[in-house]
DNA sequence: TGCATTTTGGAACGGTTATTCTATAATGAA
DNA sequence: TTCATTATAGAATAACCGTTCCAAAATGCA
């Protein structure tokens, strides 16, 4: 019928978006989307009817990589308070030029968050969702006795994405780790961490008295952990 | 001896900081700038020597007017803690189209962190500037008992520029107010509020006991108050 | 009143931008 | 094999970018 492709599509985009992730919307020229996807202008344009639409595309693909990348590590760690816990620590312990590149999201809500409506609803749409993630998981952290008392999960939530876009903008202009340490040893103060036996002998107790008898584990030294990929 | 300037330097410098405000450096043209500004192209390039150079005297003017009028304000309230708390309060209460704007440092650390070194050493070091002078309130708060008990003022204030870093991006997409309330509302909870009179009757006690008796005034409603300008 | 000096307004320049167009190449079906 | 259809490569386009240049205007001093 007609002559193929000589493209992956999916690989296409993914090239996309790391362009657009390193340099941003505004930084990132066509030129520059052809040199590091290898795909042709004139097919580019075929794909996409402009450069904003590729960039909107870029977003999505990063949504659906990424972030659910992010929101499945939260979710496979138990108990959920150390899910919680375990995410900002690897997030402060990345490389420098994993933090120095920061987050699409981030740097698209910056840029773009004030002129593009519907850009600004998606990144909105996205940090509700990570919010959400966190909310239902320190949920289940207060059910097990692991926050401390008075400790609102929602509040608590909507402080910790604040504090992931904090870090973000931090770390872009290269901040000093032992500081974004202190900001989420702050942040995280009221979530304990669950000595293992602890949290399996209080979980059925947990569950019903709405918060267990808490061993002395909480000023335990966090452990070092691997870095965030 | 020669032709007299017809601009007013200082106010062209802050006409060309709110068009980098508003617009970014990338998106400010010189046209935007010349509009804006009302001086001629020739006269800009007369005192700058290119649109960075203009940028960089932007963003110092940003730090002696917005920087160290919100030093200023953080200083000016007593007892400390209320001085802290107020700052952020007053944060998430100013209005939409004053939160969409964002602050200059924050877009500026995403947008050029990662290619201006020079720019960004500028913004980390006015991070800093912020980040010290909450500590020294927050320890000033902890001499008088406005801290909860484990509370490590650094550590506090280094959550809370980066807190402030973090409630910058979410207005930026327009995130929900309520949302923000709550982030700042779980940042905060490591400080007491001080009815006034229990401040002033425990005040020559703290000092010296290094906490005093606090009122139970914790849980009070924060009451209204103005939006910061 | 000139002269030296600086600002001013705007044209001009070379480069880059996003986008469109065109001619050629490559394919599957007839 | 021939044809219809689509991808490809790259030239062309028009607008805009930061920056430079230049002639005219405006001032204080001699």
């Amino acid at each position: 019928m007609a002559r193929p492709k000589a493209y992956d599509e999916t690989a296409m985009l993914d090239r996309a978006m790391e362009v657009f992730w390193a340099r941003g919307f505004d930084g990132t020229s066509i030129q520059n989307l052809v040199g590091k996807t290898g795909v042709n202008r004139g097919s580019l344009y075929g794909a996409y009817p402009d450069k904003r639409a590729l960039f909107v595309a870029s977003i999505r693909r990063y949504l659906d990589l990424v972030v659910e990348d992010n929101v499945r590590r939260l979710l496979a760690v138990e108990p959920a308070g150390d899910a919680v816990r375990q995410f900002f620590l690897q997030l402060v312990e990345a490389p420098p030029e994993r933090l120095r590149r920061g987050c699409l999201l981030t740097n698209s809500a910056v840029e773009l968050g004030m002129e593009d409506a519907q850009v600004a609803a998606l990144i909105r749409g996205a940090f509700r969702r990570v919010e959400q993630v966190f909310c239902a998981r320190l949920v289940e952290a207060k059910r097990v006795g692991q926050l401390t008392d008075g400790v609102q999960p929602e509040a608590l939530a909507r402080l910790l994405i604040t504090v992931l876009q904090g870090i973000r903008v931090m770390s872009r202009v290269g901040a000093d780790r032992v500081a974004m340490r202190d900001a989420v040893k702050s942040a995280l103060s009221g979530i304990k961490t669950a000595a293992t036996h602890a949290y399996a002998s209080d979980r059925g107790a947990a569950r019903h008295s709405g918060h267990s008898k808490r061993g002395r584990t909480r000023r335990a030294r966090a452990k070092q952990m691997a870095p965030a990929r």
